[in-house]
DNA sequence: AGCCATTTAGTTGTGCACAACTTAATTGTG
DNA sequence: CACAATTAAGTTGTGCACAACTAAATGGCT
């Protein structure tokens, strides 16, 4: 153990020291504001978060997809199978390479784009942070998800057996 | 809007200035490391909350432990079953008022508790990060969660009718 | 007392996250 | 070339989040 905790291991159990439940919080508060901000796109949050990256990077396989959204195929497959029936996307297997899917937008999807645009300012709106402040809190949030994804893979190694 | 962007529209839907985006994935890492250390205990990372609840507090009715957790019956009902089946708490109902059903720890949950008191140590190990900065990204996630909820009522409100 | 609005749990249905597995195509190696 | 290992997508099953709804009990009001 690296750190040297100045509490009771008592109150490591307290809910309000559990940076895990504000993050937790803070993350299904997000969904909240997303939920009632997307509905007129008639989006949920993933499925928004998969439009963004085909709005900025085009056309990409799942696969592609996948890692810019740290989601893997078990919870793409039927999310796009959604935004192909709601007729914003098109997806065709590769003719190089069979095993392989390429998702791309159709013209209503390249299209919602420009509805989408007001999005993500009234989200920075509502938080009430800067730019500044935003970049700073998003930082430390991508120290944290390093950090924690190496723990994970390296407890999960200890539990299998000696890595 | 209430913010002076300082880029052109384009960059704000770019998926890497989306703080929600690291928020998620945070989240997300969070359950990654969570499911490994609980594994042990045969919980969940939504279950193991509901046990800090009941260890911190005592028996409780489910709509208190739902203010706790900031989630609905809807959510814990089911949840709590399976605490139940699982055989770490009962649920009965209050005599009191019959509407009301007291959740509480068996024997078996109260003791979970010795073999649990690990597991927000590894877990702050694993961030690497030390007590005041945990704090005071606590802190900024807090205030995130409510500006986020009351921009989500407010919007809701909008949406649907004059405030 | 009688009735209605409110409160509390629970149920149902949709969608997401993730583990474990299947299928099919591709790649690497002897 | 043949065949084993790898890779990509999809499927299945479990559990959570949340909206919308139901059922039952309570409390207030006339």
């Amino acid at each position: 153990m690296s750190t040297t905790p100045d509490a009771p291991a008592t109150d490591w159990l307290r809910l309000d020291q559990q940076i895990c439940f504000s993050l937790n919080a803070a993350s299904r508060a997000f969904g909240g504001l997303y939920r009632v901000l997307l509905k007129d796109l008639g989006l949920t949050y993933p499925q928004y978060l998969v439009m963004l990256v085909l709005w900025e990077h085009g056309d990409l396989p799942v696969k592609k997809l996948g890692e810019h959204l740290r989601l893997d195929s078990g919870t793409l497959s039927p999310l796009l199978k959604r935004l192909e029936a709601a007729g914003l996307v098109r997806r065709e297997r590769s003719t190089r390479d069979e095993r392989s899917v390429e998702v791309g937008l159709t013209e209503e999807g390249a299209a919602l784009r420009e509805r989408a645009v007001q999005v993500p300012l009234r989200i920075a709106a509502a938080t009430g942070f800067d730019v500044e402040e935003i970049r700073s809190l998003r930082t430390r949030l991508d120290e944290l998800t390093e950090a924690l994804d190496s723990a994970a893979s390296a407890a999960a190694a200890e539990s299998a057996g000696r890595p």
